[in-house]
DNA sequence: CGGCCGATTATCT
DNA sequence: GATAATCGGCCGG
């Protein structure tokens, strides 16, 4: 089952947590590729100097303000696409930064689309590596998560054990000044439990 | 316009 | 640890 639209109707702090341990499914050519997420992070409201909407809404940051469920998908460092899922009600900018996930379906073409590495421990731990691998790029700006026709979209995955989870600052942000800079709106799966889960 | 810098990654030392 | 790669968004003039 995809998950619904409600599932991201809350703010982008509640939901990236939630995240973690869902299936992301991407369909390519008709060949199913997707890892289990194991990293997330919060970004919410103009005041959030991390978030791109703290320059308000502009044609970049529209996905940020509109339906929950929906990716925003952008373009950084002149070469890398990062996945996001829109949060909260529209017009209140939030997304959750799909940080790392772990292959489980179409292993042998996420290889080829991201032979680096490929194979090893921890091959997909980047927002652009998961990206690259899962063959996500612009096109799938404000694509529908809640839709299978959008070849994009989270289903069941594992059960993330008590205590799993670890809280830690966002990454890439050190020009962002306090309170911003600290928040503890990056989650993951601790390693431990990650091999334990995953193997 | 010009300049800075970025929700990163690979490849050096 | 430091740095190149590489380009679009945003801000100041």
């Amino acid at each position: 089952m995809i998950l619904p639209r409600d599932f991201y109707s809350g703010s982008a702090v509640e939901t990236a947590p939630r995240l973690i341990g869902y299936r992301l499914v991407r369909v390519l050519d008709g060949t199913r590729l997707a890892g289990i997420i194991t990293e997330t992070e919060a970004y919410q409201c103009e005041e959030d100097q991390a978030c791109h909407a703290r320059s308000g809404r502009t044609p970049r940051t529209e996905p940020m303000y509109g339906e929950p469920g929906c990716a925003y998908v952008y373009f950084t460092y002149g070469m890398h696409w990062l996945l996001n899922a829109v949060t909260d009600a529209p017009g209140t900018p939030a997304a959750v930064l799909i940080r790392a996930i772990f292959p489980v379906e179409g292993t042998q073409r996420m290889a080829e689309l991201r032979p680096m590495l490929s194979g090893q421990p921890g091959w997909l731990n980047g927002p652009a590596k998961l990206t690259q691998a899962l063959g996500i790029d612009g096109n799938l700006n404000q694509a529908d998560l809640c839709s299978e026709q959008s070849g994009l979209f989270l289903e069941e995955g594992i059960s993330v054990p008590p205590g799993a989870l670890r809280t830690v600052a966002r990454v890439g942000i050190n020009s962002v000044p306090e309170p911003w800079r600290s928040k503890l709106w990056r989650w993951q799966l601790d390693p431990n439990s990650l091999r334990k889960v995953l193997g």
